[in-house]
DNA sequence: AAAATGTTTTTTCACGATAAAAGACATTAC
DNA sequence: GTAATGTCTTTTATCGTGAAAAAACATTTT
């Protein structure tokens, strides 16, 4: 089979709803930078609308020549790439139980199982390795080391660590530096969702992946900023298994968002170090609380 | 070509080593457990041990018919795995110059250069990748970051956070803990080379891995442990690379060494930030000096 | 019956091959 | 002459394949 073209599928489908509101379209080189795609990909993608009717291509001038209907877009599941679809077969094995700490990993049976070969499911596992949920032995199989309390405990000593530091410096940025500005975008974003949040309380997630990354940032260190990846990671999946109490822990959260901008805005160090510490405690609790385990404290 | 079978090779020279001491062999597991490797390889070196007259070899009994000679030895070049050759290949090229930032890393032409497939090369850069030298363009080729001076300041940054934690922890342990004595064996270790540092400094750098890495283990993160890879790495090709005042620089470091250990097993929390810091600082000096860069300085 | 040896099966590692996607070069349009 | 389009080349992503190495199973030995 070789390679999907979930590439090409993926920017038509974002190229259909750019269709929507222009009624023809810019320039093959313009289209590339748009759609963060080769022209190659983009000639393709043109190739076909002009088939299906939906544009007339000649040369310079793309006309539209119709809305486009539901039945144009490439379906859903065929526009991830194979990285994201072993990826999230492999955390659904992961977090739907059975996955005890220890259990060795068999990267046939898991290429088999997703249905994609094993070069493929190997280059996952190396680059998940760096989240340290799993361990290669030496000319043999992967280790699952499980997502246990501990795993959770040294996740969030290090972003603990890395976060308080990149606070200090953000606080510490002039005040002509492009990063307030952001701040204050994102601040309107947080108040805009503070007080919809009865309604829109699961767009929360989104929202904390980029203040914390803009924070991280200011530390202009790759290893602390590579580090978010790791945190984003673990969130995403953990937000995605854990709806407990999600509604009230986002409007929580949403307000230590608010304080640790208000101050970071106030430059005080004092300010900043206690407002960051104040929101990353409740992370960790939210963390941990999702975590069963308990096992060792109720001996048989 | 498929694979190599250096695992087989390398666990055949160890095993030869073996031979000097005995006048025969323990059973096929205890081997495995030796070497490291499986009961099938164990199997393997045995049967050539046999044909090249240095074993009787009948069932349970090995006996040693005559001391292995030079000629018996794979060569040490055929022994190392494909990755081992692919990164001292990359790394080669990373130092030698002409490696500036920017660049873009080509998978096809570096499997050619070195004469292996692409898919090694390709799980080659993904394994490195963690290291910060290198970044992954989505869907195309790798960029360089280049060994710079920003990358060597960002690297002790976490390495000085790292150390100090992990140092502060294991002060901490308990006196009766295991590390004491792994501690005072070092010791030993440390004033043995020191008291030979003329003949020996080059002994050094293995030695300081082994003495920063029982550090590290004090803090029970797996993300502290797994950074001293990314510094392991960086100073072991430093090292290789940056002989200018080497036994200068290292009868110096043996020296720091001593103190901090001293100030661990004072098990006073000052003491150790001091002497941690002290001796942090001068590997710092030592990782920037052979840094060339500079060239935003001079100006055109 | 425990632990070794002997045999067979399974898994990992690495390659070459091929389609998708990117990139480079040549040509045309404004 | 700049910036687009048209065409050709190179590189990346992924697979199936086969040998090396590990692991599992069966048989012997003490």
């Amino acid at each position: 089979m070789s390679k999907s073209n979930n590439v090409y599928k993926d920017a038509f489908n974002r190229c259909l709803r750019l269709l929507d509101e222009s009624k023809s379209l810019p320039s093959e080189p313009e289209l590339g930078t748009l759609l963060r795609v080769s022209r190659t990909t983009v000639r393709s993608i043109l190739s076909r609308m002009e088939e299906t009717g939906l544009i007339a291509w000649n040369k310079r001038s793309k006309t539209v020549l119709r809305e486009p209907r539901p039945e144009d877009f490439f379906p859903e599941e065929e526009t991830d790439s194979l990285a994201e679809i072993i990826e999230r077969s492999f955390m659904r094995r992961l977090l739907a139980g059975g996955a005890e700490a220890g259990m060795q990993i068999n990267e046939l049976e898991l290429a088999r199982e997703i249905g994609v070969g094993t070069t493929s499911v190997r280059e996952f596992l190396i680059r998940f390795s760096r989240f340290g949920l799993i361990e290669k032995r030496r000319n043999s199989h992967w280790v699952l080391k499980g997502f246990t309390r501990a795993f959770a405990l040294e996740l969030t000593e290090i972003r603990e660590m890395f976060e308080l530091r990149s606070a200090a410096a953000f606080a510490a940025l002039p005040q002509d530096s492009a990063v307030w500005v952001d701040l204050d975008r994102l601040e309107a974003e947080h108040r805009q969702l503070a007080s919809e949040i009865a309604t829109r309380f699961n767009e929360f997630s989104e929202l904390d992946e980029r203040f914390h990354r803009l924070i991280h940032r200011a530390s202009h260190n790759r290893f602390i900023v590579d580090f978010y990846d790791v945190i984003a990671m673990i969130f995403h999946y953990h937000y995605q298994w854990n709806k407990a109490e999600e509604r009230q822990r986002n409007e929580v959260a949403v307000q230590e968002h608010l304080a640790y901008i208000a101050a970071l805005k106030s430059r005080d160090p004092a300010k900043v170090d206690a407002a960051c510490r104040k929101h990353l405690k409740s992370a960790r609790q939210t963390l941990l609380s999702s975590i069963p385990e308990g096992r060792q404290a109720q001996p048989a």
